[in-house]
DNA sequence: TCCCAGGTAGATC
DNA sequence: GATCTACATGGG
């Protein structure tokens, strides 16, 4: 990886295993827009806007090297060797072969905590397109103001304390339906320290997922994606309808349990589960493995 | 009109 | 314990 500002902006280049495209679009992240080639990251109290330039150049723009180094290639993983990760899995197990190929440039970000807890607790039971449209209202009705892009105002996502104070009828005006009670649960459970970065981070494997189900509206699949996507736990693996589909029809030929799911991935693909469901996750919903299969 | 979406809580057996 | 279902909302 080689960085050079030009002109007030961060060329990156020589990037391996790496496509913002595909880092974002992968399921992972719901606070970005894309606008024509650009890239529009809300994330780190800040707009950012980001450009694959070619195969391995993505250019960000308004950046300077120390920010780079100091917030964001943490926050894209780029610290971490993916090519002994994708080796790693692939000497366990040559079937991820076309999905880590296919989708090759995909990092697990290191997302906020608050953020992915809301986050997930909104997707349950919903596409991606509309839980990106509520989270970018939950940050316009309590975030604070970043700036406009094309004539477009942008919005943090919300602190836990820009939160204090917010209703169950809040929630219910942001279209989130039956979640509503979940998230004021989450806000306050986090707002009183009951639920908190710094505990969870300190647990591992089954804990952590139990510490982030006390809170109401989070069950194994949301805990898992808040301790993958925000924690660090990277063997998180987070089970939904298309991991279930997905390896169903891989591993098991069969419509199978997702708890049987679960317990069979913590075996085979041990610590780098949380890559592996990645890739097969963002594989999966792409290649539309399909729906009505018996 | 019906089915599905990065599921979960509560009821029922 | 292991299943079954209601839950808001939007899109195909």
């Amino acid at each position: 990886m080689n960085l050079q500002v030009k002109n007030n902006d961060l060329w990156v280049d020589e990037i391996k295993d790496f496509k913002i495209g595909q880092t974002l679009e992968c399921g992972q992240s719901f606070h970005f827009e894309k606008n024509k080639d650009e890239y529009i990251i809300i994330a780190h109290n800040r707009i950012l806007r980001a450009r694959q330039i070619s195969d391995d150049t993505v250019v960000f723009y308004d950046m300077s090297k120390e920010e780079f180094e100091e917030k964001w290639i943490r926050y894209f993983d780029l610290d971490r060797d993916y090519g002994e990760i994708k080796k790693s899995l692939l000497s366990k197990d040559k079937k991820l072969k076309e999905a880590i190929e296919e989708k090759s440039g995909v990092r697990i970000m290191n997302q906020d905590f608050f953020e992915m807890l809301i986050s997930f607790i909104i997707s349950q039971n919903k596409q991606i397109p509309h839980i990106k449209k509520i989270v970018f209202d939950i940050s316009k009705r309590w975030g604070t103001y970043l700036g406009n892009v094309d004539g477009k105002p942008y919005y943090a996502f919300p602190t836990p304390r820009q939160m204090a104070g917010c209703t169950i009828e809040d929630f219910i005006k942001l279209k989130t339906g039956f979640r509503a009670p979940y998230l004021y649960d989450a806000v306050n459970k986090v707002l009183s320290g009951e639920i908190n970065e710094k505990d969870a981070r300190a647990l591992d494997g089954e804990n952590v997922i139990k510490y982030l189900c006390q809170i109401k509206g989070v069950g194994e699949k949301v805990a898992n994606c808040v301790a993958l996507f925000s924690l660090d736990k990277r063997d998180a693996f987070p089970v939904d309808v298309w991991i279930k589909r997905i390896m169903e029809k891989m591993y098991f030929g069969k419509e199978t349990d997702k708890r049987i799911i679960s317990e069979f991935a913590k075996e085979h693909f041990g610590e780098y589960g949380g890559y592996a469901q990645q890739y097969l996750f963002y594989y999966a919903r792409d290649e539309k493995i399909s729906v009505d299969k018996k």
